[in-house]
Parts: structure tokens; sequence; C-alpha cells
DNA sequence: CTTAGGG
DNA sequence: CCCTAAG
């Protein structure tokens, strides 16, 4: 398996790996958006970028990597140096914690380089100040809030720098939210600096706190006082509002990276974590900062050069005045979209992740645009691979505007046959349950995206093609792990995953169903009962679709396969499915018939029975192979004929094994023969007796 | 209602 | 998968 550092943004859930795409309205801004795509940072690497960037060009970036080209950069550099000056110890800190926290240490380098780069693509002041960014906050906080510094200095103890440098950083992260938050909250914010700078950040936060300590206060999220009351007194709770978003420095993002790698892996997620991370979000994200996680941090470049203009001058105010209409249109905002969170907040991600995914996805609902959206899809596919090792995933999906929010719970490992003798040593189970998970896993898999139980194949299409983007996709959207490689051992069945229930098991053998509780740890309080409603629900509507798995277990070919350690009959298809809602029951009703794809099981059964039974009696047939499937008809030995006579490439959906397939057109041919010889037996008869 | 075939 | 026709 392939965990990735950064997941950064997830959907709701996932770790995805950043796929870097700009939305649109980035693209418009920025003309170094190119550039950020190249760079391919990863949200939270652009968010730290964004921060590193900031810190680092107020204070020595003017001067070193300031672009000359332009007057106006120049005289804001100065402006930045300045307070850099004012600020030394700011800068300290800011390389300070570059180094001390992280791994990501060099991150700030490649930052800084990037700053440079940008600096020097990036247009002339002019553009970028009604998007003015992070700088911004920046700037204003330190020059509007330097009392408040004082005081948090004064709190902490430390001296004015280090305070400054939060500061600095929070507003920085926040994309200059913070700053604003700050200059307001300040006496509040700095107690809880000056209290905990860690558990400050996880009022504020929230959601780290739970996963994760915060070794830098960086990350707090520029609220204002007032919700950082709130958010205080909420911590504890899910937070159903707005995301927060906290733009850490650029230690605190990896540490919440890592954190997200560190719930991923276990596939827990803190609720409380999660809701308060959604809050602060809203708050930080600024325009800026949902665009900058929208685009994806590309525009990082630009913020510093508004931050840069900004600093010059009155700039301050305006941009300060900006941020409060932001801030208030963010509210406002934050109110319309909380159902839509809470159902957010809910769903079982992990938190942590949330926050970043939240962030990185929807926190600009606005900014996304659809090209994010199909962005989203692929991130999603990529995300699904890599938690695929977590077991049964549930799906919550979102939609606002034009983005697609799409949480994934977690993949349900799917059933695992194992057979031990009573002597077997415990650790020899968990050593075999470990050999048929990385088996499965190993396998390689890769994700179905399921709607209304119906498997997307197509790719290219975006969201919005595939009617993804609508809220009443939630309930209707699935992700289901497979075995990428078309092994297709036998029986055992897929798609449909009759493997998912339990009565199911007929098998002699030992079942050891690996490690359910994998699966819903991350759920928030009620997720977790909604995912196992949800995975029953599934499984229901699934039974009437899927063969029942009894009689798949029937087959000899099955009951081999699922004698072996049987982990490769796991993979063979849809490990598990994801989640309909129980609303899917219903919209299954209202929407007619769902298309349920045959899994190769099926098509297994269905050979066996024709061989058996022949091409005449398809109730029979039918009955053999699918026993209680109803809506099985022979279309599909139709289909299957079809598929055998075409070449491989001109097939499309479930890849039917090959072997399968000749069979297929064996048999067809076997017993249209059988029914050629019976007509020209009865013809002649026919013949004899007229 | 079951088969078949076409769309 | 839907619709329809033939048995």
């Amino acid at each position: 398996m392939v965990l990735q550092k950064r997941l950064d943004y997830g959907f709701n859930g996932y770790q995805v790996p950043y796929t870097p795409r700009a939305t649109r309205s980035a693209r418009k801004r920025c003309s170094f958006k190119k550039r950020a795509e190249d760079n391919q940072m990863c949200a939270f690497d652009l968010l730290a970028t964004v921060a590193g960037k900031l810190l680092l060009e107020k204070q020595c970036t003017p001067s070193s990597s300031s672009t000359p080209s332009d007057e106006d950069q120049s005289a804001v550099a100065k402006e930045i140096e300045q307070k850099a000056m004012q600020d030394k110890n700011k800068q300290l800190k800011v390389e300070t914690c570059d180094q001390g926290s992280c791994d990501r240490g060099f991150f700030v380098s490649d930052l800084v380089s990037q700053a440079h780069d940008q600096k020097c693509s990036l247009k002339p002041p002019s553009c970028q100040q009604a998007d003015a960014h992070p700088g911004f906050a920046s700037v204003i906080t330190t020059s509007d809030c330097s009392e408040g510094f004082g005081d948090q200095k004064l709190v902490h103890g430390k001296p004015k720098n280090e305070m400054g440098t939060l500061a600095s950083k929070v507003e920085v992260g926040p994309s200059g939210y913070m700053g604003y938050g700050n200059c307001k909250v300040e006496a509040e914010t700095n107690k809880f600096m000056k209290d905990e700078s860690h558990k400050t950040a996880k009022v504020q936060l929230g959601t780290r706190a739970d996963g994760c300590s915060f070794e830098d206060p960086l990350v707090w999220d520029g609220k204002p006082p007032a919700v950082s009351s709130d958010s205080s007194a909420k911590a504890p709770l899910c937070g159903d509002h707005s995301p927060h978003i906290s733009f850490p420095a650029s230690q605190d993002y990896v540490n919440v990276v890592s954190r997200d790698d560190d719930e991923n892996s276990s596939g827990c997620t803190h609720p409380n974590t999660t809701k308060r991370s959604f809050r602060p979000a809203p708050r930080i994200g600024d325009r800026r900062i949902r665009k900058i996680l929208a685009s994806k941090y590309w525009k990082v470049a630009p913020k510093l050069k508004d931050a840069t203009l900004s600093n010059t001058d009155g700039d301050l105010k305006t941009v300060y005045h900006n941020r409060n209409s932001y801030y208030r249109s963010i509210r406002s905002e934050r109110n319309y979209p909380i159902k839509k969170r809470r159902l957010f907040n809910c769903s079982s991600v992990p938190n942590y992740d949330r926050k970043i995914r939240s962030e990185g996805i929807c926190v600009s609902p606005e900014r996304c645009i659809n090209g994010d959206v199909s962005a989203l899809c692929a991130k999603m596919h990529e995300v699904t691979g890599a938690s695929s090792s977590v077991a049964g995933s549930h799906t919550s999906f979102q939609s606002r505007d034009s983005h697609v929010k799409l949480r994934i719970k977690s993949f349900r490992v799917p059933e695992l046959f194992i057979e031990l003798p009573e002597t077997a040593t415990v650790g020899s189970l968990k050593r075999r349950v470990m050999e048929a998970v990385n088996a499965i896993l190993g396998g390689g898999l890769r994700v179905g995206v399921l709607l209304q139980g119906k498997k997307v194949k197509d790719d290219n299409k975006t969201l919005l093609q595939t009617g993804i983007s609508h809220d009443n996709q939630k309930d209707v959207l699935g992700f289901s792990l497979e075995p990428k490689t078309s092994q297709t051992p036998p029986p055992l069945c897929s798609g449909d995953s009759p493997f998912m229930l339990p009565s199911n098991a007929p098998q002699p053998l030992a079942r050891y169903p690996p490690a359910p509780g994998v699966v819903h740890q991350g759920t928030c309080d009620a997720v977790p009962e909604l995912q196992m409603a949800n995975a029953v629900n599934f499984i229901e509507s699934d039974h009437d679709s899927a063969p029942s798995p009894t009689d798949m277990s029937i087959d000899k070919s099955t009951k081999d396969s699922k004698a072996l350690v049987t982990v490769p009959a796991m993979s063979v298809e849809a490990l598990a499915v994801v989640p309909v809602h129980r609303k899917s029951k219903r919209s299954e009703i209202v929407q007619r018939r769902i298309r349920r794809p045959f899994s190769v099981a099926e098509v297994e059964a269905l050979v066996q029975a024709v061989e058996k039974l022949g091409t005449g009696r398809w109730r029979d047939v039918k009955l053999r192979a699918f026993d209680n499937a109803k809506h099985r008809t022979y279309d599909k030995w139709k289909t299957l004929v079809h598929t055998a006579r075409i070449s491989p490439q001109q097939r499309r959906g479930e890849p039917v094994p090959q072997e399968l397939l000749d069979r297929v057109l064996t048999a067809h041919a076997y017993w249209t023969q059988q029914q050629a010889k019976q007509q020209f037996k009865q013809q002649p008869e026919t013949c004899l007796l007229l």
C-alpha cells in the first residue's frame, strides 16, 4: 500500500494525492498559475509555502528576491524590509520554526525560492490588490496589531519577536484572515496563546488538537474573538460549522499533514476535531484563503505580491476593510452551508483530513470550478486507492454550487477467510491475516465509483456529466475497491459483493473478519452507526440484486478458492462497496431500476448453468445461477455472447475473464447446434408425419 | 409467463 | 435495460 504523505486535501475524508488544479478564478487572477501547477504543490504545501513566503518575503525576500523590475515591488519590498526590521525576531522565528519543526524545513527554502520565482513572475502589484492575500493579512496584522503583539509578548513571556512571529505566522497562514482576527481578538487570542500555544491551536483548530499535538501555534486560525470563544467551547463537540482551516505556518503544516497520514492510516477520525476544523476554515479562509486552497495554492505568489503591495501604504486600511467585508461575507456564507457542513461533518471522515480537505476542496466552493470538480474526481480515485487498506467505505456526498464534496469514511476490508488449526498461535493468526490483507492490497487495487449502484466506468467524464455534482447524489454515490488485476478467481463474487454479507458465509472455514474495527474508527459521533447502517443497507439493497453468495459458494471452484486463504477470492472484486444510504433504497424505488452489473462470479455461475442446461431454459438457468435474483435475465447471456465475439479492446465495463468468454462461445455454439439439431429432428418428423 | 430479438 | 413479439 502506498500511503501518501500528503493527503492534503481531501475530500472529505480521504487523503488524496494532490493534483494541482487551478480554479478558474485562480487562473484569471494569477498569471503564474501555470507555475503553480508545475510545482504541483499540495494544498498544504502551498499554504505552508504561502505562509512561508509571506514571512520570508516580508523579512527576507524583499531584498533578496524582490523583483526589481517593478518599482512598486521594490517599494513594497522596502516597506516589507522595514517591517521585517521591526520584527526581526519574527524572521528569526520563522526560520527557526522551519528548521525546528521539520521535515519541511527544506520546504521553506523551496518556498522561498518559489516565492522569488513567483515574484519575478508576478505581475505588477496593482493586479493583485483585490485578491491581496495572505501577505496582507500579515501586513495588516503587523501594523494594526502591533499593540496586540505587545500583549502577546507579555503573555508568552517570550520576546516580542516571538509573538510577533506567531502573529505573523498566524496571519500568513490564514491567508491574512488571521491577521484580521488577531487585531480584533488580540486579547483573547493572546490569552490562548499565552496559556497554551498548543492548546490555543487546539481551541481554534479543534480538530488538530485531537489527533495531534500542535507544536506550533501557527496553525491558529484567524478567528475573530467571538468565534474563537465559540470554537473553544464547542471544540469538544463536533464542529458542524464551517471548517476551520488553519494555515499553519510551515511547521504546522507539516504536523497537520503527518497527522492526516496517521489518521488515515489508522482509519480513525475524531469527529470533534473535524468539526472544529471546519469552523475555523471559514474564518480563516478568506476568500483569499479559499482561493488559495481552491486553486491549490498556486496563487500564493500573487498573494505575496499583494501583500507587499498592501503593505505599502494606506492599503492596509483598505485591506483591512476588505477583510472585514470578507469576514462578514464569509460568515453569512457559513450560515448557509451549515446543514451541508453538518452532513459533512457527520460523516466519519477523518477529522483532520477533513479539515484540510475541506479546505482544499471545499473551502472555497465558490471558487471551485468545474475543472476542479473533475480534478476532484481524479483525486477521489486516487484517494480511494490510498485508503484502500482500510476496509469498508462510506461516502457522504455533498455538492454545493459547483463543487462536489465527497467524503469516504472508510473502506471496508473485504472478508477474509482464513483457516488455521486450533493449535495455531495467535501470532500465526495475525500473520495469516496480515498476509491475506497484504495479498489483497498488494495486488493492486483500483477504485470503482458507483452511482446509484451503477459503475461509472468512464473516467473521463466530469462529475457534472456523471451527475455527481448534485446533492441528491449523496446517497447514491459509492466507491468500491477492486483488484486491479483482472485476475478472477472463479466464482467469488465481485461487484455486488455478496461477501459483505456475514450471513453469506456458508463456508466451513473459520472466518476471521478482518479487523472490522478498522472501518469505522474514524467516524464521527453518529457516524459509525450510520456507516453500519449504510453498510447493511447497502448489502440489503444489493441483496436482491446480487446473487446469493450461497449459491456462489456452492461452486466447487468457489469453495476451493475460499479454502485457501482466500485472499485471492477476496480480491476478486469489489472488496467493499460503498454505501448507499437508506435513502438509496428509496431512490432506487423512485428511480426505477438500478443497474446491477454482473460480477465475474455471476458470469461464472451463468456460464456454468448454461453449459449444463443450455440456452433454451432460461428460467432454470437463472434459478440455478442467480437464485434469488429476479432481475437477472438472460440478457446477460446475450451480452456475453456479444462480448465474447468482439475484440477485447471493444469491450467495456467490468472485464470478463477470457476464459469465461471462451466458455460462453463454446456453450453458445454447442447449444445453438443442439437447438438446430432438435429443429432438424423435429422437421423431419413433421415431414414424416405430414 | 417465458423466450427471443431488437433497440 | 427496455420493449415487444411469439409461443
